[in-house]
DNA sequence: GGAATCCAAATGGTATACCGTTTTAATCTG
DNA sequence: CAGATTAAAACGGTATACCATTTGGATTCC
């Protein structure tokens, strides 16, 4: 054993996924307002790194859809318009219920984590909070999937309807607070067809579902 | 007019656009094996230009997948099984022929782009030819969708399916010459329902297509 | 001979510094 | 006052340097 002390594994931070955290939370949370500029030396101060990891921060975000970058090179907060979110939209009515055919099939040991969130979402106590373990259940579906690349997409795509969604949220405070109650069934009426392993029956319901969604949404407003 | 002389708009050569086309060409003639590792430094050296462009051209491979990072940052080239091949497939089965009955709508601007393409995969001289003609006019096909963000999850792919066409190419030289035509006639086949605005046999066409297309291609081998 | 140990080289993460370009705003011009 | 000009400030691209960690192999130990 060396004399160096206790190894500490490792639980090394770094820098950059510091950067990402904080930049991500405050884009999402509306904190920094869409169409901003998010200037590299400004946010390095603020975080009290240098501009090397906000850099890599940056450009992860602009992997998650949450900023684009100028031709000039200049980061900004990313906007959304209607069309956008409409664009999002068709690709999850293509890749759910592919998915949803695909998890059919071996669902088994994913389960109780579904189980668990449908209860997770009966219990939550706000808007953002039923988003958040709304968009977990579908990603535990797409995780169950087994096509890694698949999920991966899904993800690249989580970012922006996260977006969405908290700005839409902000607009209509106090609204839809039944939501909760509602997304829960929605979600156990999917479970059926997945626990019977009915691939064509989950991929149309997965389709219904996020159709349904749709119409809950209040879908005016732009930005 | 300013004494300044003129201004060449602009043509600056970002230099980790340099490294970037640079180590996408290498990998994917296959100059550099699949799992050989990416060092900063290394690369840095050969191109004569700093780690730091380099460090982003290696982010940018990795978005399109030529590239994967181990758990300590170190940057390999990608390996691809079979099965990744066939979780590609399966995306590119479900959100092509989504891509086809969107286009039927507005292909009219983009038919002559695409009677070119054929035209040029008729002439192809080479293999590698061929299949950089048949992703192009792929690619023509999710840019006619106008859906920018299903062009985008296509391109993310792209590289992948070139890493491994590129591979199986190369471990098959010299066979089906022929593809050539073959492609060609089979482009040619799907511009017929597009031209008549077909979306429903547009869509079925090019699953069709693609299934094909997969029959085509000499399946084993590995990496 | 095989496994654990240890050390030197290599590697990635990040801070700092420099430079050309782009922005921005103040100034000038009509 | 509106538009063009220009100069200063801000910003991004990149080179260099430093440090902690990782790696790979030589060494040691059993």
């Amino acid at each position: 054993m060396p004399v160096k002390a206790i190894k500490t594994d490792s639980a090394v931070k770094p820098r950059s996924d510091l950067a990402l955290a904080n930049l991500r939370r405050r884009i999402l949370s509306g904190a920094i307002a869409p169409g901003a500029l998010l200037a590299e030396s400004a946010m390095a101060r603020e975080l009290g790194v240098s501009r090397v990891p906000v850099r890599e921060a940056l450009f992860a975000l602009e992997r998650e859809g949450l900023v684009v970058f100028s031709d000039t090179g200049r980061a900004f907060v990313r906007q959304l318009s209607p069309r956008d979110f409409e664009e999002l939209l068709q690709l999850r009515l293509t890749l759910e219920p592919m998915a949803a055919r695909l998890a059919a099939a071996q669902i088994q040991p994913h389960l109780h984590a579904l189980r668990t969130n449908i209860a997770a979402t009966r219990r939550a106590r706000s808007l953002a909070e039923v988003t958040r373990l709304d968009l977990e259940f579908h990603e535990l579906i797409l995780t169950a999937s087994g096509n890694g690349r698949l999920l991966k997409l899904w993800r690249s795509m989580r970012g922006e309807l996260e977006l969405w969604l908290g700005r839409l949220h902000r607009q209509h405070q106090g609204q839809r607070l039944d939501t909760c109650e509602q997304t829960a069934c929605a979600h156990e009426g999917l479970l059926k067809p997945f626990s019977s392993h009915n691939a064509s029956l989950s991929e149309s319901k997965m389709r219904e579902h996020i159709l349904n969604w749709r119409e809950w949404l209040p879908l005016q407003s732009g930005q």
